[in-house]
DNA sequence: AGCTGGTTGTG
DNA sequence: ACAACCAGC
């Protein structure tokens, strides 16, 4: 029985479902919870992402109070930082869920390695253990492989064998069952919030404003249990963006206020509900492919791919990100990104493959853009749909599937009510040709009140052309490579 | 979880 | 005319 634990909270901002809380609690007399706010991470948060997360805390810090304690929030170098709070609190151990992301596991090396400096200089060289766990996701990487042992590099394969793997227990049934829940600590009332590197709630950037979803994780079960009951629409319109039918709960998974298991038992047996947790298989794929294959950040699957000649247009980069490129379902979503933090998933793939295919922008540069600003914003699984939309991943699309961003947007939003929800100044612009406005009759775009090139831009690019372009340049990259 | 340009089939 | 289908990218 360890005397004091320290509970890292990072991307698990919930007290249920949760392997490190849980495991504290029952091995640990009293437990200290604390969030570290690095500055390295929220320096690439956009102002959606920093509002959810300080709702969240908000919400963390309520239920330990409950318990009666509070959250411990620091900011700086958890390296520096976390053996910090765990030497002024006396702690002897350190509880926390892991994260597949490349950065986040080199983050955790510098704090195991600071963990060991602490011990020799305070805990006379008794070791201070860091106990990590994998409630972020239904399976831990490496659980799931090929019967070579490797990742398998196709998704259905790996879904059966994801589907046929039992769960690990996510808690160590050794903990003492005697004693199931620590005093959970309040810091010294002096110094509310500790010493030092403290912040508070309020000074996070964005605590003032509405956030995306309410924070917490009581309020992520509501979420789940609205995914739950619309769970039988989600086959059929799950690629409208014009409806509510996807499951919506992509935050909740990011941040952790709910945890995929439990999301996973609440829908695979209700109708629909298998499709959505067959989404949660992709998700732990890309989570077991950068555990595997960290480059896969920055680099492509296969080699050749690296000297795909993009064209890197700025000026086309930008109207992209602010929604100007004059194709109204492109321009719709990049602006419900930028006023939202969030985007439907066909709009992410309309997007995505406009800025790669459309104008060979290299798929870095959307990707960059897509985490700072979404409020699900997570490395590997922004990384992995990026690479899939490139064609440069594994079990990518093929290089030649280039959407055409005006006949997605008839098939997905056939009566451009999305459209016209975000791209107000085609608002009376008719059905017909809502998603094409450069095709519109004169007297069309007159009676609607629409002068092109000025109320709203003609097409960036000629959609014919640009496929053409890349069909070649990728073909060219393949013949050399 | 494609699109395009062609051919064949239908009225 | 306009589906329905197919190959090739």
């Amino acid at each position: 029985m360890n005397d004091h634990g320290v509970v890292w909270f990072r991307k698990d901002l919930r007290l249920i479902d949760n392997p490190a809380w849980d495991t504290a609690v029952g091995a640990c007399r009293r437990v200290t919870a604390l969030f570290v706010v690095d500055p390295a991470v929220m320096d690439l948060a956009g102002p959606h992402r920093r509002t959810q997360l300080a709702a969240h805390l908000r919400a963390l810090d309520e239920d330990l109070q409950a318990l009666g304690g509070r959250l411990r929030l620091r900011s700086g170098d958890p390296a520096t930082v976390v053996p910090q709070v765990m030497e002024e609190a006396g702690a002897d151990a350190l509880y926390a869920n892991a994260d597949a992301a490349p950065g986040s596991r080199r983050r955790d090396q510098r704090v195991f390695r600071a963990l060991d400096s602490l011990a020799a200089r305070t805990h006379g060289d008794q070791p201070v253990p860091f106990h990590t766990f994998w409630g972020t996701l239904v399976v831990p990487p490496r659980s799931v492989t090929t019967a070579k042992g490797d990742v398998s590099q196709v998704f259905t394969p790996f879904y059966k064998r994801w589907r046929d793997t039992p769960w690990d227990p996510w808690v160590d049934q050794r903990t003492d069952p005697d004693r199931s829940v620590a005093e959970v600590t309040r810091p010294p009332a002096s110094a509310a919030w500790g010493t030092g590197t403290t912040t508070t709630l309020g000074d996070l950037p964005g605590s003032g404003d509405d956030p995306h979803h309410s924070g917490g994780s009581r309020a992520a079960l509501g979420r789940l249990d609205a995914a739950v009951q619309r769970a039988a629409r989600y086959s059929d319109e799950r690629d409208r963006p014009d409806l509510a039918s996807t499951s919506e709960l992509s935050v909740d998974l990011h941040f952790g206020t709910l945890s995929p298991r439990r999301a996973a038992v609440a829908l695979r047996d209700v109708p629909g509900g298998a499709a959505i947790v067959r989404q949660l298989a992709w998700r732990d794929w890309y989570a077991h492919l950068l555990w595997e294959h960290p480059r896969l950040t920055r680099h492509p699957m296969r080699p050749a791919y690296e000297a795909l000649q993009w064209q890197n247009d700025n000026e086309e980069f930008e109207a992209w990100c602010a929604g100007t490129t004059g194709y109204p379902i492109v321009d719709a979503g990049m602006r419900q990104l930028a006023a939202t933090g969030w985007m439907h998933n066909r709009v992410r793939m309309i997007v995505a493959s406009f800025l790669v295919k459309d104008l060979l922008v290299d798929w870095r540069w959307g990707e960059a853009h897509f985490r700072r600003l979404l409020v699900d914003g997570d490395t590997t699984q922004n990384v992995g749909n990026w690479q899939w939309v490139a064609g440069t991943g594994p079990d990518a699309a093929p290089y030649f599937r280039i959407f055409n961003p005006t006949t997605q947007a008839k098939k997905f939003d056939p009566d451009g009510d999305f459209v016209r929800s975000w791209v107000p100044e085609l608002v009376n612009l008719p059905r017909a040709w809502i998603h094409e406005p450069g095709a519109a009759p004169d007297r069309v775009l007159a009676e609607a009140g629409v002068e092109l090139g000025t109320h709203y831009p003609r097409p960036i690019v000629d959609h014919g052309d640009a496929r053409q372009r890349t069909l070649a340049v990728y073909q060219h990259t393949r013949e050399r490579g």
